[in-house]
DNA sequence: CTGATTATTTGATCTGAATCAAATAATCGT
DNA sequence: ACGATTATTTGATTCAGATCAAATAATCAG
């Protein structure tokens, strides 16, 4: 499952409250439970990183001295087998944090999909911060829950679901339209190449692209372009993405 | 990957602090992070529950009034699909945590393997609780982190390992010994049947069965009997287990 | 715009694990 | 201890998805 999208559904950004224009770290505000206070004291420790499409953020099994808030873009997070098999656990995309679990090194790599800012801490300082926060812990805990239970939900998609199941749950999750702008009803994008979508999905890239033509036969999407695809039977998406057909 | 264990490596149990003396709640102190006061006023909240092996503690869908900790024995938490398909997200031991991330509905439905007993708590005292004890909720950010990170492993499991790489990774996250005997080295045991391995692995209880076959036949283990396992070459597993072979 | 590069689709074949089917082996209630 | 039930192992066969192999299609640098 993707990873949960950074702002609760209905809930309005706040203003800046602090020097740090292009930081996210007021995202972090979740409709206000942070204080103004702990949004400055976190502004204060942020450093604002910018990363080329492609661009490594962390390397599984490197020294992890840094905790990250995407701003902006979107990265792939994942981990390999010695011969390269990779398999993709999630995507982050602006609002989203990385690094809460890390002990003394990185457990998975992260790199940029697309131009992507992040906001990097450095792990001493910020736990410091949210040890002197309960709502910024709070915020914390209830945001790695969820990420926790959709970790849950991907569990059953790669050790129980088929090829079309997997497709079908993972369309199902991708957020319904990019909210710059308005799209038709049903309008996906799909940031995210082929290739991506396989190892997030445990498939190869050639069954992702034979399932994708399967669905467009039934008539279940339609794809304008190679990365836009509208779903036009989101009854018969959702029964197969529940295993129902 | 198996859920973390309840203490980590090293400590000690507290003695009792309150008069609920089958009750875990006292786990909690994790090494003395929890206040004895917060402990109190869990133990004042807490219900305990005797499970009979093979007992339902929760079933995914229904209503989510509590939040469970393991005292003794263990439970498989599961999520299904429609026509039966069953995947174990996990197995849960002494001290675990069940149900912290659940909204109005479980998500999971959990049973006991064997004769097991857990404390209860009522969700919404229980988060009241953790709402007024900043170490309450960062021990508990803490798990959730930890099996956050555990489910990624299990990820890169069922979508990228091949059967016998399935079966050397969780040999390897078993428990290496009963703590209430000690044992001879390498040895591990197996509470759990053939099919409760398949379905934590997405595997089928045949290809189980074949697998740990195969590895005796290599001299990797040696199985005294079903469910008691020798460990011959934890070199060799370990190369399974990190798809090095 | 154009050729080169990279991504996707489609086709043929293979294979690891699933399924179907018995044959042991273990466990349990009496 | 004993028959019945349940679990595990082993064997034969099948199949969903992987792999190997081109044929399009899209993208991008110049």
């Amino acid at each position: 499952m993707l990873a949960p999208r950074s702002l609760p559904h209905g809930c309005v950004d706040r203003p800046e409250v602090n020097d740090c224009d292009s930081c996210g770290a007021r995202a972090l505000s979740v409709c206000g439970s942070v204080a103004d206070r702990d949004l400055e004291r976190l502004g204060g420790l942020a450093e604002v990183v910018k990363l080329a499409a492609g661009a490594v953020l962390t390397r599984e099994g490197e020294p992890a001295p840094h905790v990250f808030n995407i701003t902006s873009g979107s990265l792939r997070v994942y981990k390999l087998l010695p011969d390269g098999r990779r398999q993709i656990t999630g995507f982050l995309f602006a609002g989203d944090f990385l690094g809460l679990a890390i002990g003394e090194f990185y457990v998975f790599s992260a790199e940029a999909i697309e131009p992507t800012t992040v906001c990097r801490f450095r792990k001493g300082p910020f736990r410091a911060l949210v040890e002197s926060s309960q709502p910024l812990e709070h915020m914390l805990l209830h945001r790695t829950s969820h990420e926790l239970a959709a970790a849950q939900n991907q569990m059953l998609l790669l050790g129980r679901k088929t090829a079309i199941e997997r497709l079908a749950s993972f369309l199902l999750d991708l957020p319904g339209h990019d909210p710059a702008r308005p799209t038709a009803p049903g309008h996906v994008r799909l940031p995210m190449k082929r290739g991506e979508i396989a190892d997030y999905l445990g498939l190869t890239i050639e069954t992702v692209s034979r399932v994708l033509t399967r669905m467009k036969a039934k008539g279940i999407i339609s794809m304008p372009s190679q990365s836009d695809l509208i779903v036009e039977r989101p009854d018969l998406l959702r029964a197969h993405a529940g295993g129902e057909i």
